[in-house]
DNA sequence: TTAGAGTCTGAAAGCGCTTTCAAAGCAGCA
DNA sequence: TGCTGCTTTGAAAGCGCTTTCAGACTCTAA
């Protein structure tokens, strides 16, 4: 490109705005200042002509990838700053460089849950200058794989899974690509960082809140059994059980899937049953909303009737009638702490952060069983 | 860069796949074979090479730029087919193509309003291929106004803003640049296409139930007043006032934000008002939730003592105890056409997509009026 | 004084694709 | 037969950035 055209139709250099930097008039205002012209968009190569330096140096002071000089610095800052210039992310990218964007594949975008992870997600990264890129796995593994390799050949910096069916070692071969964050799990591997939420505890604590209030036939409304998470629920509510001396009853564990409706059917199931209970436990707020219903359209009184208590403390929850007393998840904080993960990985660090113990938070959902 | 370094280590064309394609030994086999080798990443460049043509032949049956030889065309499927290869989206959005992703400007990612939108964006644009970029304005102009800056510097192909406090003239501005689609909005202009959806009539609606109930006290709890559609939605409350020969009363109306809160706390400052009234049309149904909230704790029964209809139809309204009767706003499909719309504004049609006119859901939540 | 070892910088080669531009091939027509 | 006009194709020039390579200096050590 041997300045073949040298455009310069009347656009004198340095007359963008004040006249800080002298300019050189005497070096190349090249075809920079007629592209300005046309698309507003300034480029690097422009900023380079505004302070007098080669791309290459400019590129180095964007990156830090070079000592430079402390005056050519100060005149491409100021350069960058006149202009107003803004890296293309897309250029970046195909440079080989980064794109500053991270895929997080969600499962649902719209339950409030992964909701409020996301938007934990997104603040984080944009406080860099990241961006997230999110894609639904719709809770299928096949789903989730094809939303990975998407996410590859947009070039993402990192992958953020949330949750999800892979399998952990499909994780941990992709993890050798890219870094990677993973919620849910506990298999850490080279690249692949897992945040994890105690849910066991988590599934103790409520259960020793119902235990506490002297209810002894409690009702489990559990997740779909494919899911770590739901096992550990599970499990933490019959670890509670057997610590209070109770044995586990199949009979009153029904299983749901998460959802509203799952619930409300599972407490139609267990109704049906007629097996004796004070309380349940909902694997997670969702399902805890359908129970309430569907003992509300039974003409069953929560907390007068029947005790019930949650899982993951959505935003809903406090809002609920009555409101639900439930397990406390940070999901706003697991958003940030992933994506905060993500950014150590990517700067070559290894992720310290971890999520908080599981609270249990009273609320009017729950109430001292009747004394028989 | 004529050829100047021919590097052909050892790497013979054609030992990818099975040797369908007989790939013409005579042929460059140039760098593409090595570049396969140590990223696995299959480009334009092997995929010519393979099927014996240019790049650019290749490039124009992929994007239908030129008629072709049906030969050609052939070889280079099968080449594709054969290879898997999958054009990098960050490379063509380089070269001034598209990017085949749409950035989509939102409030709040995790609002149960925003995630069904969200979730139907996604869907119908991943059918085509396009990835949604969702970045939040925070109900907040200035910050909006960066997020679309955000999005034009990632090369976006169109943008999509959900409702949303920035101002037509501006929105129509940007519009000339790019692609836009608005929900909320009436305007339309060049390049710019609103997605609207009858907040009036949906007001309207819900007031005339409540009045059909025989009630005739209605409290109203308003949106933001600087929001088009909570303007409208209390237009329509007002209009329905007036056709049933009722007067409006200042003192029935009270502000809120959007969120439970801030329904909750209006229903306290009517309940002190000591304002009498027998329903309550909230604007929106968080808003209605906070407000059964908020009746709750003065013991007041929703329906029994007033009836409560709210405005969105969220997931959680049919869940809420007792189950909320409410407009119903197909956020779902508003999302999905928004999507539909930008598509066909990329495509250079003119959209067409409108959105249903609303319908009024009768749940639980309103009852008959006591006769005094 | 000079070779050797660093620094700092610019030229130039890509990244993988799109898009001119022009050449080549081939009808159609005078 | 010679010319025009059309269609199909490939070469090559970017898109805006990163990164390698090597040149130009400066500073030490011998």
């Amino acid at each position: 490109m041997k300045t073949k055209t040298e455009t310069r139709v009347g656009a004198r250099p340095g007359q963008t705005g004040e006249p800080a930097m002298p300019a050189r008039p005497g070096q190349p205002g090249k075809r920079a200042a007629a592209a300005a012209r046309d698309s507003g968009k300034v480029t690097l190569e422009m900023v380079a002509a505004a302070a007098a330096v080669s791309p290459s140096t400019v590129s180095r002071i964007l990156n830090g990838t070079a000592v430079v000089a402390d005056e050519k610095r100060a005149a491409v800052d100021e350069a960058i700053a006149r202009l107003g210039f803004v890296p293309n992310p897309v250029a970046r990218g195909l440079a080989g460089g980064r794109t500053l964007s991270v895929g997080v594949v969600t499962q649902a975008i719209d339950s409030p849950f992964y909701g409020g992870a996301l938007r934990g997600i997104e603040d984080e990264l944009s406080r860099v200058g990241y961006s997230p890129l999110f894609v639904s796995g719709h809770w299928n593994a096949a789903h989730e794989a094809r939303c990975i390799e998407t996410l590859r050949s947009r070039r993402v910096d990192g992958i953020i899974v949330l949750t999800g069916r892979l399998s952990d070692n499909a994780l941990a071969a992709h993890a050798q690509h890219q870094p990677m964050v993973v919620t849910g799990r506990k298999r850490k591997a080279p690249g692949l960082y897992a945040l994890h939420f105690d849910n066991f505890e988590g599934g103790r604590l409520a259960t020793h809140h119902l235990l506490s209030l002297g209810h002894r036939r409690i009702a489990f409304i559990s997740g779909d059994p494919r899911h770590p998470d739901a096992k550990e629920r599970l499990r933490g509510y019959r670890a509670a059980l057997e610590a209070a001396g109770l044995a586990y009853e199949q009979a009153l564990v029904v299983p749901g899937q998460y959802t509203e409706d799952s619930g409300r059917m599972a407490v139609e199931r267990l109704l049906d049953s007629r097996e004796a209970f004070t309380a349940i436990f909902a694997a997670n707020d969702q399902m805890a909303f359908g129970a309430a219903l569907g003992l509300h359209r039974r003409n069953l009184h929560v907390p007068g009737d029947v005790s019930l208590v949650g899982f993951d403390d959505v935003a809903g929850a406090v809002f609920a009638i009555p409101p639900l007393s439930t397990v406390h998840h940070p999901v706003y904080e697991l958003g940030q702490m992933a994506a905060t993960a993500m950014l150590q990985l990517l700067a070559g660090e290894t992720p310290t952060v971890m999520l908080p113990a599981p609270r249990f938070i009273v609320r009017e959902s729950s109430r001292r069983a009747a004394v028989r």
